[in-house]
DNA sequence: CTGTTAGCGCTTTCAG
DNA sequence: CTGAAAGCGCTAACAG
């Protein structure tokens, strides 16, 4: 029925090994009989078959991309950018590979699932992205997985997510304290002294670093933070805006508002407005990620510029093995403050 | 080594075949007996070698999904919905099933390779989504590869995309025209009769009926489409900018800008307050898809919702066989006007 | 309900 | 440079 490779090599007129030799270009074979094995391979339409060499090779040419949400441009970005560096389709170099995205939804569960899922496809490589939950059992679950993955031959790379002890994997970090911690030190230096902030979920890495650099930042200038200033939330805008919603209430007198992300500044934005408040007369506003909305937010909003698609294409490269791992296996990306529109003086 | 089926038999006293059965439930197996092997699985750490299964079984769990941009929200959405919905992790419901999100860039040769890899992973569905190439070798070679899919076994769904002819493709297209037409129609309704139209690139199903329904929409009330206005993009933000400065050069008087969707209406938007002309009041904008960032744009953007996420459950479910394909294959998913901010009465 | 027996289609030593 | 042969680890009849 579905032609094998032995169709294609009886076709050829050459053994069935010559005709895997050509197709994996991994030996040497004389011109002549690699272009009659290619003709027949065309003649026949032959198409290889991917479980039945990943048997035999005991790998196969999957790489699993691990995100919280596919939906959101955060991790589109960066996945988008992982996928054209593994060298799928366009991408050239080595075997086609395919990048397998997986959607975590932020669940520890979920993502340990897929690494199970992933370790079964006996997958080159896995990139997982973004911030990590800080559960200390799943921590030791997923360095386990990670442990298992990478006996098996799997590379495993961390981008924008903090190293994970006691494992191979190569960790591209991002630069979430510092960058949290200059756009505070921006506000305050615009004057702003009583600032909202509104943090990601709880028991997640990238809450906790921004929140630390912009506690940092608080404490350097010897403005004590009021720990009723802080709002834990999702990473989306609606979350944004009930946060700010309830930050209002808790108080009115806050001039600058700090969002755990651009998202959720979106949100917060449109709370502020809703409420009557003028950004940045009012109130400033300023997010983080620079995600390509933000700079067309109306106002334009004041972030710290995450190169998402630059660290993506450096994790993709680490991954198939196109790019060294940095010394120590660990690396940091680091954020880029970008001032526009939505953070102004404080009002009298 | 690496712990096989075998060992788990060998340690719960049984078969391999039994093993594989508990493993796949799809086979009566004595209580007492399933037990023992899970726990042999779990003191093994065993995991199945989906290749082998895959190899042994002649098809796999994996599920291909075609997006033209991955770090679009409009692809990401899709992708999200259908991938929540084939029963990864999380998802319940029969083998994890894991979702190979693939890139495709809008290039038709890339669209190719990747059904061809997905043919090589034997996959077990393919869902495309988004507007198609309409080339006419490039769609003669699609429904070629898509045959030949279907025939191997593979499920076929299109989701957002208009059926493929000749080939057993479930299709969910969009009401692109007669949304646009409703689009078009409400402007003309506020007395609009200088529309510039910022299409999307030319070769694409989507661009082409959008487009129609617009032109259907200006030709119905006698109004007649000066081709000038009409000026071709990417669905990008830049492209909207930069098609809107475009528009205003070539025609200074137009009254309201029709854009591809909405990300290209954001930067339509841009490129009028740049231009010191404000919206709606100088000039009215509106968009397509309905994005999450469309209610929250600045003003809000008046569009035309698109249902993605229940559009790519849908699809989601009909490729693993969860919900019975529409009659004759083919369902319109309507969408809906949602009139906002951006939109207003022409100015004198 | 469970075991036995063949492969699935490819890669990879090992010879030649 | 090419061929022969031995599996890779699992599933799926087929008996029992």
């Amino acid at each position: 029925m579905t032609v094998t490779l032995a169709d294609v090599a009886a076709r050829a007129q050459v053994s069935p090994a010559t005709v895997s030799r050509v197709l994996n270009g991994n030996y040497p074979v004389a011109a002549a009989t690699r272009e009659r094995v290619l003709r027949a391979v065309d003649e026949l339409d032959y198409v290889l078959n991917g479980p039945a060499s990943a048997l035999a090779a005991a790998t196969s040419d999957l790489v699993g991309i691990l995100v919280n949400d596919i939906a959101d441009p955060f991790f589109g970005i960066m996945a988008g950018a992982i996928q054209a560096e593994i060298g799928g389709p366009g991408g050239r170099a080595g075997g086609e590979r395919l990048a397998v995205v997986c959607n975590t939804g932020g669940s520890p569960e979920r993502e340990l699932t897929y690494l199970t899922l992933l370790q079964r496809q006996r997958a080159a490589a896995v990139v997982l992205t973004g911030g990590a939950v800080e559960d200390a059992p799943h921590v030791a679950a997923v360095a386990a997985k990670l442990r298992r993955l990478t006996e098996a031959g799997t590379r495993v790379v961390l981008c924008g997510r903090p190293p994970v002890p006691d494992t191979e994997a190569v960790a591209l970090t991002f630069g979430n304290r510092d960058g949290a911690r200059e756009l505070t030190d921006h506000l305050i230096g615009l004057g702003h002294r009583r600032l909202g902030y509104i943090a990601g979920p709880q028991e997640r890495t990238t809450t906790r670093h921004r929140l630390e650099g912009h506690r940092a930042a608080l404490s350097a200038a010897g403005i004590e933070a009021d720990p009723q200033w802080t709002v834990h939330g999702r990473y989306d805008r609606r979350s944004g805006y009930e946060a700010t919603k309830e930050l209002l209430r808790r108080e009115p007198s806050l001039t600058a508002v700090v969002a755990a992300n651009d998202t959720v500044a979106l949100g917060a934005c449109a709370a502020l407005r809703e409420s009557g408040l003028r950004i940045p007369q009012d109130v400033s506003v300023v997010g983080f990620d620079d995600l390509p909305f933000s700079a067309d937010a109306v106002p334009s909003l004041t972030t710290v510029r995450l190169p998402l698609a630059e660290a993506g294409a450096r994790a993709g490269r680490i991954a198939t093995g196109r790019e060294e791992p940095p010394p120590g296996r660990l690396a940091t990306v680091p954020g880029e403050l970008m001032v526009r529109e939505s953070s102004g003086l404080p009002r009298a």
